[in-house]
DNA sequence: CGATCCCGCCAGCTC
DNA sequence: GAGCTGGCGGGATCG
């Protein structure tokens, strides 16, 4: 049964070149390791053209092995060494020194670390003191956990026959507990390299279909701001499932497909996947955020897919994670899902949250501007910042550009005047050619998705169309910039109207750019437009607003939290509070992290008709309550049995929908 | 001292 | 009831 009961690991030898027919079963791998027999230098432990049998893992429940003889836990490193030394030696020392030693967290240590990863190795695997050696925090890390993981399989698979992997047995090879194998699954999940077999067993596919899978998040992503799409396609519970740690990996990657510098640091993140923006006790659920979007960070880093860099600031430097995986999968797509697609990439629920302040920029659905999710949420006083601009993945395609934009506002939390500029549609059509060059050169700098100082409560929106048409090409990194200051006002036609509008809980704004402001589509709980409770002033009975940020691409401002000046080309919106005050500062109450500020109005408001304000499942478990988005990680749902309904409960196995795939 | 994230408890679920 | 799954957060380590 042990027989049957192992794995094939295929390509072990030369887990990233795709070596055809070098297999290795995992069960061979143990079997070494149990006995500890480590093949010669050299030594080519593989079944050529063996295709080993798959056995029936569906209804095998693996069996634990308390006795087994687990790796020395304070020498991480000892079965990989293991593996190293079955691996041929030219992949050891060329994937194996580049990929698995590589540091996750700044290139800048690339040989530094090395260095220390070697001598460690060394240490623990050649000397017997491993016992009082306790390997560094790093050395356990989950990033390196996930080379070692990746460096069991091949990017490639070539052949047929499925390539599996058995929790159990991974966990046992690598020297650790079963549930850092699924912080590793659960992302490469989200990402379909592997999918779920069955209980403690998972399917390899590699990266062949990363692509695939990318540019269908990017899609998402940008069809978020879609907002009626984002209403209808509702087709599962929401509930736990939204803090699944592999929706979270898609909705982290997606933040990076759609944003223009595809850079997101993990404070933007983390409020970003907060789901209650009013919630005050907000902040634990912003440091468990932060803690698991450490770990998809880790395992992104690990498949390359991102990489830690360092952004310099005002006070020292910020991380900022920024995608280096693949940008050109969307070229055939055209903006548009594959029909098949279209059914299963439906939003869930989760994706309709966004924090308090956040600014969605809706658009039609064929639209070609994403959604930038680079923005501070208001609980920390700082604000949101939102790319309303073509994300680099579009410089490509998508000629089209959307007739009028709208402008989803989700979830104000404070009542805000919205500045509505007037220009009509056809003058920004004129401005909207732009060189990819152009579009670089104006790219702004990690610093800006960066966390900023609590105390700075600019929330940076930006129009592509409008930056063009207002500011100049700005570095990045900078505050807000003088020369922008001084030449975006006089551009900006003359705001028409202001629109009060009070805030409610999940009460959802779309404001058509095209449109004059009577037009103005407000949209609760972002359904279909309808009346609410607002004001439009006349320009001329309210200050002008001052721009004080308006470096390129940046010409409208969010003073406050839930006050927002924004410019699409087509309109802009202002917060009251800063009329007259000429700062962008935040005033201290407003800076409270993690907390709505109360409200300045009272106000009888009905209530949205749903709630856009998304509830744990903790809190709420809203029967009926219906996912609004599904996330590759969820199709399986979509296509055949239900994956996990509720919880982090044991999952259903689902072998139709893996086989189909 | 803030950033990072390892570690393992334990609840929810399937078998 | 055993075992699988993974949410979760304490707290150790790092820089």
């Amino acid at each position: 049964q042990m027989e049957h009961e192992c794995l094939a690991l295929r390509d072990l030898v030369s887990p990233r070149k795709s070596r055809a027919n070098s297999v290795l079963t995992l069960q061979e791998n143990i079997c070494l390791d149990r006995r500890k027999i480590t093949p010669h230098k050299g030594e080519h432990v593989t079944m050529n053209g063996r295709k080993v049998p798959t056995p029936d893992l569906t209804h095998m429940t693996p069996i634990k092995h308390p006795e087994r003889t687990l790796p020395d836990p304070w020498t991480p490193t000892a079965n990989l060494k293991m593996l190293i030394s079955v691996a041929s030696p030219d992949i050891r020392d060329r994937e194996m020194k580049k990929t698995l030693f590589r540091p996750i967290e700044n290139e800048d240590k690339v040989a530094e670390e090395e260095e220390e990863e070697d001598t460690e190795m060394d240490d623990s695997y050649d000397i017997g003191d491993e016992f009082e050696k306790r390997p560094s925090r790093k050395q356990k890390s989950l990033g390196l956990l996930c080379q070692k993981f990746l460096a069991l399989y091949p990017d490639y698979p070539t052949g047929s026959e499925a390539v599996s992997i058995s929790l159990d047995e991974v966990a046992a090879n690598l020297g650790v507990e079963r549930r850092r194998i699924y912080d590793i699954v659960n992302v490469l999940e989200s990402l379909m390299l592997v999918s779920r077999l069955a209980k403690n067993q998972y399917l390899w596919h590699g990266r062949p279909r990363l692509n695939e899978t990318l540019q269908k998040l990017q899609q998402q992503g940008r069809q978020q701001r879609y907002h009626l799409q984002m209403e209808q396609a509702a087709t599962s519970s929401a509930r736990r499932k939204d803090k699944s740690l592999r929706i979270m990996s898609q909705k982290f990657v997606m933040l990076f497909l759609v944003s223009k510098t595809q850079m997101v640091t993990l404070d933007t993140a983390a409020k970003i996947l907060i789901e209650e923006s009013h919630d005050m006790a907000n902040h634990s659920k912003y440091k468990t955020k932060v803690r698991r979007l450490y770990d998809i960070a880790n395992v992104l880093t690990s498949l390359s897919l991102i990489k830690k860099v360092y952004v310099k600031e005002d006070r020292g430097r910020k991380p900022v994670f920024q995608w280096i995986g693949p940008t050109e999968f969307h070229a055939q797509a055209n903006g548009q899902l594959t029909a098949p697609m279209k059914g299963k990439m439906v939003r869930h629920a989760s994706f309709n949250v966004v924090p308090t302040s956040a600014l969605h920029f809706p658009g039609e659905g064929h639209s070609s501007e994403p959604l930038d999710y680079s923005r501070k949420s208001a609980s920390d006083g700082a604000a949101c910042r939102l790319q309303f601009d073509e994300g680099a993945y579009m410089a490509s395609q998508a000629p089209a550009f959307t007739k009028h934009h709208l402008a989803y506002l989700p979830s104000l939390s404070q009542p805000s005047v919205l500045m509505l500029y007037g220009a009509p549609p056809a003058a920004q059509e004129s401005s909207r050619p732009e060189t990819e060059e152009k579009r670089k050169s104006e790219e702004e700098g990690p610093s800006q998705t960066a966390k900023r100082p609590k105390r700075d409560a600019k929330v940076r929106l930006r129009n592509r169309r409008t930056k063009q048409q207002f500011t100049p090409a700005c570095s990045h990194d900078s505050p807000p910039r003088e020369d922008g200051e001084r030449q975006s006002p006089p551009r900006i036609p003359a705001a028409s109207h202001y629109l009060y509008v009070p805030n409610s809980p999940g009460l959802n704004f779309l404001l058509s750019a095209g449109h004059a402001p009577g037009g103005v589509a407000l949209s609760p709980g972002g359904m279909s437009a309808l009346a609410m409770p607002c004001v439009l002033l006349p320009s001329s009975q309210i200050p002008p607003y001052p721009l004080t940020d308006s470096r390129a691409g940046v010409n409208f401002n969010v003073v406050t939290p839930a006050h927002f000046v924004l410019g699409a080309g087509a309109f802009a919106v202002a917060g009251p509070s800063d009329f007259g005050r000429g700062s962008a500062l935040s005033s201290p109450e407003q800076a409270k992290p993690y907390g709505s500020p109360a409200p300045r109005f009272k106000h009888s408001f009905p209530p949205p008709l749903r709630s856009q304000t998304p509830h744990t499942p903790k809190e709420v478990a809203a029967p009926g309550s219906k996912a609004l988005f599904q996330t590759p990680a969820t199709l399986g749902a979509a296509t055949g049995t239900a994956r996990r309904k509720r919880g982090s409960a044991q999952r259903r196995l689902d072998i139709g929908h893996l086989m189909a795939s």
